[in-house]
DNA sequence: CCGATATCAGAATTACTGAAATGA
DNA sequence: CTCATTTCAGTAATTCTGATATCG
């Protein structure tokens, strides 16, 4: 998108790293494109238990953190309230998750995994390892290291960026 | 999901660093859950212009490598045919990309930029590019590079598996 | 009244599947 | 006939929008 790389004409040899082509330097479309490949394994993945991505992301968070409301869930995952709803819904008829009124503030719905629900985690674990380290095959384990941190901070930033939207 | 945050029972204080989420280690959540910021910023910076993403990535692989086959483009962009075909057709009516049949194998049809194509792709450089510097702006520039010279390599292997998928 | 939380219905967009037409 | 390329129609899944009900 920068460099010019003007008509079809005469694509003399390129040494490594000279105009190299440019969606492919543009982070926004790897992102894109790496998230898409991500997003079909992890699915390929979990169809065989029933579930979608969604699901997993839920049943996650709350391993990660403990109960949550259905609005701090929809926060933290990037999903609007409308299908963390439901996928909530899916979970609960699966009993994978329980909810409860919270009765200090009869607003809030907390959502709390079941037994059931981390046993379903449990199951799961080797194939999202497994569809972890094909992703990440072509690096060496200091390279994971490195693109994982990377890829939180940036996560970070655009969890942030979602919660105080930037003027403009 | 590695480790066993053992029972929903206790959650003690965690100083930090120890027992760090694990959804948010799941390099493939985090590539998925990146990838999703990513397009929507995308999407949004680009229907004032009318086109979508796919567009974009279209006109820009275009841009990059000259005049392509459709099959060509759907496979580099991982996009299915079906989609890619809708997608050329989009541009072909607002006069972005021509379409011409290769005489030496009359089933390829050649897509090739149009100078209203390469106007369009200059015009949105700079919105393109001020996406791009917000999604990474709490890296530095040496991380940026780190970052896309990982992704690339990622985004290069995810490209291979889907020609010669992997056999299991 | 206002603002926050959750719910519901539906639309818009993206992604995928299968079948047909054409040509090598 | 087989295989590759494109096209078309329709389905499935994801993401988003708006309206409504309940509660603080």
């Amino acid at each position: 998108m920068h460099q010019q790389t003007s008509a079809g004409a005469s694509y003399g040899p390129r040494s490594a790293g000279v105009t190299p082509p440019s969606v492919l330097n543009l982070n926004a479309y790897l992102m894109y494109a790496t998230g898409k490949a991500a997003r079909r394994r992890l699915t390929d993945a979990l169809t065989a238990h029933g579930l979608r991505l969604r699901h997993l992301t839920v049943l996650s968070m709350l391993e990660d953190t403990g109960p949550l409301s259905k609005g701090d869930l929809a926060s933290r995952l990037d999903m609007n309230q409308s299908d963390l709803t439901r996928t909530v819904t899916d979970l609960e008829r699966a009993e994978h998750v329980t909810c409860t009124r919270d009765l200090s503030d009869r607003r809030r719905i907390e959502v709390a995994l079941t037994a059931a629900g981390r046993g379903a985690l449990a199951r799961l674990d080797h194939e999202v390892s497994a569809t972890e380290a094909d992703l990440l095959s072509p690096l060496t384990r200091e390279e994971r290291d490195r693109f994982t941190s990377l890829l939180r901070r940036v996560h970070t930033h655009l969890e942030q960026g979602r919660e105080d939207p930037p003027t403009h």
